[in-house]
RNA sequence: GUGAGCGUGGCUCAAUGGUAGAGCAUUGGACUGUGGAUCCAAGGGUUGGGGGUUCAAGUCCCCUCGCUCACCCCA
């Protein structure tokens, strides 16, 4: 047999059970934000026919995984869970009802080279509102975003906001190059500041006199000064009204704001769009996301109109891995072990099976080792509670062992059963 | 796609160009009911792969594959 190699397809990740449990924790906090808003949640496919895919992300599309079938049919990976859901909403918008909010949480895969914060293989979490023009949605959107980083103890974040009728306007305003690439030149502030910018659109053939209107745009700081800046155009009015939604919301000032650099990649964006950035570890965006007015009309004769945001569950764990975030309370999948002896093996079955009929997790040491080692089992998976079934099994007694506190006693069942669910109460909260 | 750094037992890592090693893990034995123990013993490698320089290469050079990080772009 010829050795083989053992390992992942690159950008491929196994998770073991510390990290699920770390993405559990995650994703049901998600899920419980995003129905406390009222979405739904849908699943698709995983591959999609290649033409549902192809010319809905500009550039991007280099980075859609795509085969053929046996049959030579054109498919690919789903890229992100936006444009099926733009699919899903043109093949059965007679069986939705509008506005339509939905969330999905599911695998996307993109051929792109891993790096920090970056796979080919990860999970999306979208939430949307379709069907509707109102900033209302936009709003709403946002505040799930807000809720859910609140919610898992995030401080400092700030969720960016612009719009990209704004960066059309400012195309328009110079007439030179093309939006896409004013777009792409004013996206680098961030990183490489005015001077790098000024130089990007000097690259991309833009004249110096153009450039500096560009500069001066990216100097604005907040809504009230876009609007002397580009007057009182669609894109300043729909930034205006959404603002104030968001303050309706009871969404703190420090955490939105305003960012004329904002651009965003993807091509199928169309008015207001946004994306949040943590300042302590480097690792680009963790939600991003805006309008998308023409998606669904692309697969359908009507437009339909459609906003929402895409929350990097990979970034978040990363980023709640590197503060240590994490509650420690999720470090334990069960709430008791039960232990035994070579003679009271049937006996510790039926008290496992009491205990798990009370509601309490169990767990049933299933190995062969000694007590010895079974301790050790229970300690290396963070269980705080043992029961021992030993000789005093024949008196309906067994060992109650706390291994924080180190200190045990010999009960009966129903002692046992009281002592550990009121553990496991006073944990859960 | 571009650039940089790194590849040594299952894992983490040693080894001036001069006999490939340690710890952990694994397996067997000792230990009969209290925290992954301890003691004894054993197995395990074409130093990612290929070529070259040299009396001699894990070490130097070239190619290739893989991993990591950055750029591009993105979650």
């Amino acid at each position: 047999m010829v050795k083989q190699e053992i390992r992942n397809y690159r950008g491929m990740r196994d998770f073991l059970p510390e990290d699920m449990r770390r993405r559990e924790y995650v994703f049901g906090i998600l899920e419980e934000i995003f129905k406390a808003h009222g979405f739904e949640k849908i699943e698709t496919p995983a591959i999609e026919l290649w033409e549902i895919l192809s010319g809905k992300y500009g550039e991007e599309e280099k980075l859609i995984y795509r085969f053929k079938d046996r049959k030579g049919r054109d498919i690919g990976l789903r890229y992100d869970l936006t444009v099926p859901l733009a699919r899903v909403v043109a093949q059965h918008k007679s069986e939705l009802t509008f506005p339509f909010k939905r969330y999905q949480m599911e695998r996307v895969w993109r051929a792109d080279r891993p790096q920090k914060g970056r796979y080919r293989e990860f999970y999306q979490c979208d939430v949307d509102i379709v069907g509707t023009k109102s900033m209302l949605a936009d709003a709403e959107v946002i505040s799930v975003i807000y809720e859910t980083l609140k919610r898992l103890n995030f401080k400092n974040f700030i969720i960016r906001i612009n719009n990209r009728k704004l960066i059309k306007a400012l195309y328009e305003k110079i007439g030179e190059g093309s939006e896409l690439e004013v777009a792409r030149a004013v996206d680098k502030m961030d990183k490489k500041g005015p001077r790098g910018v000024k130089e990007e659109l000097l690259n991309r053939g833009i004249s110096p006199s153009g450039s500096d209107i560009i500069l001066k745009a990216m100097e604005i700081k907040d809504i009230k000064e876009a609007k002397s800046f580009y007057g009182n155009c669609e894109g300043v009015m729909e930034l205006e009204e959404l603002f104030s939604y968001l303050v309706d919301y009871g969404i703190l000032e420090e955490h939105f704001a305003y960012d004329p650099s904002l651009a965003r990649g993807l091509d199928y964006y169309t008015g207001p769009i946004f994306e949040t950035v943590v300042r302590k570890p480097r690792i680009g965006s963790i939600t991003g996301g805006g309008r998308y007015d023409g998606l669904i009309g692309a697969f359908r004769g009507a437009e339909i109109p459609a906003t929402g945001t895409s929350l990097g569950v990979e970034r978040l764990i990363a980023v709640m891995e590197e503060l240590s975030m994490f509650p420690t309370g999720i470090s334990s999948p069960v709430d008791v072990i039960v232990c035994h002896f070579a003679e009271t093996k049937g006996e510790a079955v039926k008290i496992a099976s009491k205990l798990r009929a009370e509601g309490i997790r169990t767990d049933l040491y299933t190995g062969e080792k000694d007590l010895r080692a079974q301790l050790g089992y229970a300690a290396g998976n963070g269980i705080s509670f043992v029961v021992i079934v030993g000789d005093e099994v024949k008196e309906g007694k067994v060992v109650l062992k706390n291994l924080r506190s180190r200190k045990q006693k010999i009960l009966s069942l129903q002692d046992v059963i009281s002592e550990v669910k009121n553990f496991a109460e006073v944990r859960g909260k």
